[in-house]
DNA sequence: GTGCGGCGCTACATTTACTGTAGCAGCATG
DNA sequence: CATGCTGCTACAGTAAATGTAGCGCCGCAC
């Protein structure tokens, strides 16, 4: 059973615009990272946490309370994978990959 | 002067390839709200605060000289703002604010 | 059943990042 | 010279992330 994780207000964000929350949301570290890792296929936490560097389990996993919280992966079979909506975001960033390709070799 | 603001490899990306980088720097706290919050005018550091729910001018500051460093945001004759490429960054997650509006509807 | 080896998840001490308040120097305007 | 703005910084306190270890659980081979 997941853990209860309450709501508690996204950080930093009083206005309550929902942009905001998102982008708070997904201002933490390894956020963006989770959902890109998980573009593809379905991966385990273990994998998941060696996609991304080894990052500590203890942020890792919060980051997926987090993420679940808000709708955008789920825990399945073969391990966490974005849900529709979560795929949805992806999406809206996935032209970041091409962007900061184009970014690297500006700035060398 | 721009305070000496060294690469440092950026955190919790040691893959090297490009979008982890930008997904890293994105991914610290204020950055893509500062993005965000110079979509429409350029923003004294003191405005900027005021737009970011007064964020301490310590990280706002780091957050800054990143962005400058990686040549997304200038500092002007009224205050920082996009670069051409900052401009171009933003708006490969512009989608993000209907995605968000859609998202806080579904999650209540 | 007993011992793997994987899974999701957690504890905890250490290190790093961010907050909040205050205040600096610089440059205009009066 | 005083006022008020600018970008920026110091510093103590707090919150978040790291790194290492290990829990309980399940399926599977022996």
């Amino acid at each position: 059973m997941p853990k209860d994780v309450q709501p508690r207000r996204v950080r930093g964000s009083r206005s309550g615009r929902p942009v905001m929350a998102l982008l708070d949301l997904l201002g933490r570290r390894w956020c963006l990272r989770i959902v890109w890792e998980l573009r593809d296929d379905a991966l385990t936490s273990r994998a998941l946490r060696a996609a991304c560097d080894e990052a500590s389990p203890t942020v890792l996993q919060a980051r997926l309370d987090e993420l679940r919280e808000a709708g955008f992966i789920v825990l399945g079979d073969s391990g966490y994978e974005l849900t529709p909506l979560g795929r949805e975001l992806l999406e809206t960033f996935l032209p970041l990959h091409r962007f900061a390709e184009r970014w690297s070799r500006q700035t060398g």
